[in-house]
DNA sequence: ATTCATGACGTTTTT
DNA sequence: CGTCATGAAT
């Protein structure tokens, strides 16, 4: 690993080759980079890695060079390709260079590699001659649950034994490493069901084949064999694209290195940025050896360090370093800043969960107060999605700050959401089984298990689609005939649905299904769930008004299924919550990182260190996103299915020199405390009571917070009567107020 | 065909 | 502990 840049270029002299670029350059470029970032932000003539630690101005070189490019290079914006890993990465980079090149960036072809290799297939899939068409659809791992679970069923294998999620990811590890379809060589000593498996694979690749549909995988695989199988397109896309940029390097998989590989390495120049300490997607493929081997694999590349760092305090940047030197692999980096200590690194111990959730929001709010900080400022960032509602339930409490749990599952897996979803693609689509299998009877019209079952059975007996097969069922007669009834009716609703969708927006598509469906008054009274869907009607408008691309249905649902790190507009002024993975590339003022507990961060099961590195890594990202201030946050106790635990500090947190930190004082609520502790200036919030009468006196009280099922978390207002039986009068945000049983609520 | 009851299972991380 | 899925009962 030491030997790792000996190909590439010396940097010393930054400015000796490029002096010409220099002085004709704006001075705009001159003082917003330094001369290592000027360097990579102007060369040409071959291939770039900036190879750097966090907060070094990575990104800034990327955005500087297409701006760079375009206005001073006068670089046509279509031969340009910038792949980022997160739609979120993508729009970041789309506003930057907007600003720089405002008329010109639609020109560019700027996503994830996703989307950019869903658009090639969009062109070009119909070339691989596989009996794919370029109406496609992209299944979801719901989808292709659903799709195996039928096909194992149809093995006769009991899923307890092989469940379809297991062979869903199987099918997943290989298609990332590109060894799909595998063969039996290609399973580990020892695995279990290779027959089994195997065999599954092929008919689910049948089945998503002549549904039209591709995994996600799939969209970078089948890319790869398309520039392997038809050099003409291959060739094409050369021809167009003369400089790739590629932020998050060391995320790359297999796949998406051969992409890059494959498509520029001969004829465009690459310019690729990150750090091997963030690489944190090793578990979904990820190869750090991609952005160590890259001077070997790019010959003639230019390897450009970039060593102070612009974003955080002095002191957040020693710790951070203090934890990473931990790692025995990893390129060691000398990052130093002018900036000077700032702040020591706050620290709580809390009680529990709760505990902790209740300080990180006393301690936003009394930042906010002394007028330093306002809400948007911060982020709390956790290992795992879980930790989410304890903090949001904690900010409900606190009245005046509000805070946005970014990502996590999006609105778009509800179940509301995916059945408006699937009646979309069938009507582009009809071969999509999955889809009418999902609304089939959703809302339900009298087409039972036992029809589906019959209709499946002539679908795959004929070898055509279950929308086929209903087409036929009037000539057959396999059905009786009130389902025969039932399931023209169905048919005839689609058509209609399919005709008046031609031309027409998303918004009006999906309108017209919600109305000829009944599909509200399928939901009764459940508020939430109508809500859920008139904000998905609203989002189809705003996806036909953007105008990128067709609008229409076909569209806006691929956007959706590129979209799974939810569209979260972090424009608002409110806390920000999420994973450390998700604060990748992000920075905040102020940064809160709950739940530093060993086998938390890092995150272990079954006493399996194995990971240890990356969840390393994972630890400095989170660290490194903060710009002046960083909180590390642990309780000691914590409910676990129900069990109590006691947890300790995570080793990280160890490693951070004592001399950096600060214990900070917080009082525990009064229900978190010991007997022992009692407490003079606070009232308890709700009167405490003997655990045997906990089911008579459940403690509501008016001001208190509650959680309903369907509405939410709301205020209580008024409380009457006792026990499971009493009436209370609850406040929601959505659905307003409501009397409820006792017995429905949750107290917060 | 809808409703209720019982039981399995779960907490990685995401395109 | 709480949620979700499956299965029996009406
Ligand atoms: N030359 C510079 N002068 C002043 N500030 C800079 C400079 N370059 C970058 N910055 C600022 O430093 C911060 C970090 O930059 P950037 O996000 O580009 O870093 P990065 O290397 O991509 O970080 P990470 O890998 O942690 O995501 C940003 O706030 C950016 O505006």
């Amino acid at each position: 690993m030491k030997n790792l840049f000996r190909t590439g270029t010396k940097t010393e002299n930054p400015q000796m080759s490029e002096n010409k670029t220099l002085s004709a350059a704006p001075s705009f470029f001159v003082e917003n980079l330094n001369p290592e970032q000027f360097e990579a932000v102007c060369h040409t003539g071959g291939h770039i890695l900036v190879f750097a630690g966090a907060g070094s101005g990575k990104t800034r070189v990327l955005t500087s060079r297409i701006a760079f490019l375009i206005n001073e290079k006068g670089v046509p914006p279509s031969e340009i390709l910038a792949v980022t890993f997160t739609n979120k990465a993508a729009r970041e980079m789309k506003n930057r260079v907007g600003e720089f090149v405002p008329d010109k960036i639609s020109g560019i072809w700027l996503g994830t590699f996703h989307s950019i290799c869903s658009r090639i297939l969009r062109n070009d899939i119909e070339k691989l001659d596989l009996g794919y068409t370029n109406d496609f659809v992209i299944y979801d791992t719901g989808d292709q649950t659903n799709v195996l679970k039928k096909i194992l069923a149809e093995m006769n294998v009991n899923e307890k034994i092989l469940p379809p999620g297991v062979v869903r990811s199987r099918i997943e590890r290989f298609k990332r490493d590109n060894k799909f379809p595998p063969s039996q060589s290609s399973f580990s000593p020892g695995e279990k069901y290779v027959f089994e498996k195997m065999q599954a694979m092929e008919k689910y690749s049948a089945a998503l084949k002549s549904a039209n549909a591709l995994d996600f995988n799939d969209l970078l695989c089948l890319v790869d064999r398309l520039f392997e199988k038809n050099k003409d397109v291959l060739e094409k896309y050369r021809a167009r694209f003369k400089h790739i940029l590629v932020d998050e390097y060391q995320d790359t998989n297999r796949v998406q290195y051969q992409f890059i590989k494959m498509l520029g390495r001969n004829n465009a120049e690459i310019c690729a940025v990150g750090d091997d300490s963030q690489s944190i997607y090793g578990w979904r493929g990820a190869e750090i050896k991609n952005i160590l081997g890259f001077a070997d694999d790019f010959p003639g590349s230019k390897i450009v360090r970039l060593e102070k760092n612009y974003r955080s305090t002095a002191t957040i940047l020693d710790a951070s370093n203090a934890v990473i030197d931990n790692n025995v692999h990893g390129v060691k980096k000398n990052m130093r800043t002018d900036r000077d200590s700032g702040e020591p690194i706050g620290i709580y111990e809390a009680r529990n969960e709760f505990d902790e959730a209740d300080f990180v929001v006393s301690k936003i709010k009394s930042l906010v107060e002394t007028g330093n900080f306002s809400p948007g400022d911060f982020a709390i960032l956790y290992r795992t999605n879980s930790k989410s509602r304890l903090l949001e339930d904690s900010f409900l409490r606190e009245d005046g700050i509000s805070c946005v749990v970014v990502g996590a599952l999006s609105f778009y897996n509800r179940a509301e959401i995916k059945d408006l979803i699937s009646y979309m693609r069938l009507l582009f689509n009809s071969a999509d089984d999955a889809a009418v299998l999902r609304i089939i009877n959703t809302p339900s019209r009298g087409i039972g298990d036992a029809t589906v079952e019959k209709l499946s059975e002539f679908a795959s007996l004929n070898g055509i689609s279950i929308m086929e097969a209903i087409h036929r069922v009037p000539q057959e007669d396999f059905l009786k005939k009130r389902a025969v009834e039932a399931v023209g009716k169905f048919a005839l609703m689609i058509e209609n649905l399919s005709q008046s969708a031609k031309g027409v927006g998303a918004a009006e598509t999906l309108k017209a299904i919600v109305e000829k469906t009944g599909y509200r008054g399928f939901l009764e009274k459940d508020e939430n769930k109508k809500e859920n869907i008139d904000e998905f009607i609203n989002s189809a408008h705003e996806f036909d008004e953007r105008g990128e691309g067709e609008a229409d249905s076909r569209n806006f649902v691929e956007q959706i299924a590129l979209t799974s790190d939810s569209d979260t507009e972090t424009g608002d002024d409110t806390v920000k919550l999420m994973t450390l993975h998700a604060s990748k590339g992000l920075e905040f003022p102020v940064v809160f990182i709950v739940g530093v507990n060993e086998k938390v961060i890092p995150l272990v099961r079954d006493n399996n260190y194995d990971e240890i590195e990356e969840e390393r890594r994972l630890f400095y990202v989170g660290m490194t996103r903060a710009k002046e201030r960083l909180f590390l946050c642990y309780p000691i106790q914590r409910k676990f299915y129900g069990r109590e635990e006691t947890m300790i500090s995570s080793q990280f947190f160890d490693e951070i020199p004592e001399e950096l930190k600060k214990y900070e004082d917080f009082k525990p609520a009064f229900r978190y405390r010991a007997e022992t502790e009692p407490d003079e200036d606070t009232q308890p919030l709700f009167t405490p009571v003997p655990k045997s009468s906990l089911k008579i006196a459940r403690g509501f009280a008016a001001g208190g917070f509650v959680r309903h099922d369907k509405f939410g978390r709301g205020k209580v207002v008024k409380v009457e009567g006792t026990g499971d039986n009493a009436d209370i009068t609850v406040l929601f945000p959505s659905a307003g107020r409501k009397r409820i049983l006792a017995s429905f609520l949750k107290k917060l």
